[in-house]
DNA sequence: TAAATAATTAACCATATGGTTAAACTATGC
DNA sequence: GCATAGTTTAACCATATGGTTAATTATTTA
């Protein structure tokens, strides 16, 4: 029952270690030896096992990009469900990820515009094919009775609002709930229901016109 | 008609290369070089007018944490403009902010999720009292007919709705434009009137329930 | 078990970087 | 014209940082 490698635990909490620095401090602010002490090992061992900090942090962003994107597939395709549970399905389950990870969203960001063209370069990797989000985004908005400049319009609204408190945290808590964490996350909890009930008004309330 | 003076010269001339750098590269990407450079001046007389690269961040911190910040005092407190139109300037002028500054809100984001503590610092310098404003909302709230909860929400929403696009921008311009500069911009400048629709389409759909 | 291979470390290296110094240059006041 | 204070520069410094090397210690394999 002894452990027979040692190398495929070290790989891993290497992994653990380069996520936490990298996703608090980004590339740039990120150190090397930092990691390597994060992962108690010595610093000569990252690059036995990722040549580079750009190596290592690429290996990184990939699985973080995968993370941050929704899978919208298996939800908007369900045959089973209203326009309206779509959406609430889909909003719950995205700030719900992001409580879990919570500097996911500013991470990618802060990444995403120190290199763009790192979102290019790895979206396949990611699992995203826009073309197929498109298409998918598409048949939405044929379902919801809207134009697709509407739909891509709705889209970035909800992610908007699922993911700015979190990107935006530092300014929330402090601006609107006076540094106090606890009421910042009673507001995140709230904000599941919120914004699908805020969505689905609009939608309705476009018959008001 | 000699020019008395370089100095003060120099100085707006460091501001604005160090705007420019800080803006988009932060703290962390930034080289003191690189702003000498883009100044067009030596290196040690950015010491000299600044002393740190943390005190020369600071200071464009403090002014561009200024801008970022809506301006809503004028907005709101207006006896002679409806709700409806409230909403439509305040989301109109916010986004022509970022059109003009568009890489503000992935700065700020940035820079407060490094150190969080940066806004409790500056909040003051920059022109925001968190209690005035947390007392605007809430008026405008009676106004709205909704609790102070709905109204924290709604603001988040709309800020979420205008800052989103910018500073999620590498990401939505390849996933939902095909990378096309035009079109990003197109949907732009939709936003402004989308948003603002959305919004009070919402607030009405509540009559809805 | 001995050779070969993989994992790990301490010490090192080259370069980049924020910051300093001392000297030179410029304008201004007397 | 000269002294003084303010401005600008080239050269320099200490340190941090990503990365490498060569030796050491497991681990595997024949």
């Amino acid at each position: 029952m002894k452990p027979k490698k040692i190398e495929k635990d070290t790989e891993s909490r290497i992994l653990d270690a380069a996520k936490r620095i990298f996703i608090r401090k980004g590339l740039d602010g990120a150190r090397m030896q930092e990691i390597a002490d994060e992962a108690g090992i010595n610093k000569a061992l990252l690059h036995y096992y990722f040549r580079s900090k750009e190596k290592l942090f690429l290996t990184i962003f990939r699985e973080e990009l995968r993370n941050f994107f929704p899978r919208l597939f298996p939800v908007l395709l369900s045959k089973d469900l209203t326009p309206e549970m779509k959406i609430r399905h889909f909003v719950e389950n995205y700030i719900d990820l992001f409580i879990k990870e919570p500097f996911l969203p500013a991470f990618v960001l802060r990444e995403v515009n120190r290199n763009p063209s790192i979102v290019a370069q790895f979206i396949g990797e990611a699992g995203i094919e826009p073309e197929k989000l498109r298409n998918l985004l598409d048949v939405f908005a044929t379902e919801l009775n809207l134009t697709m400049n509407e739909m891509l319009h709705l889209m970035v609204t909800i992610v908007s609002a699922c993911i700015f408190p979190f990107a935006g945290k530092p300014i929330i808590k402090q601006v609107l709930f006076d540094d106090n964490e606890g009421d910042y996350q009673k507001f995140l909890n709230h904000r599941k229901t919120y914004v699908a009930d805020f969505v689905i008004h609009s939608l309705k309330g476009r018959l008001l016109k």
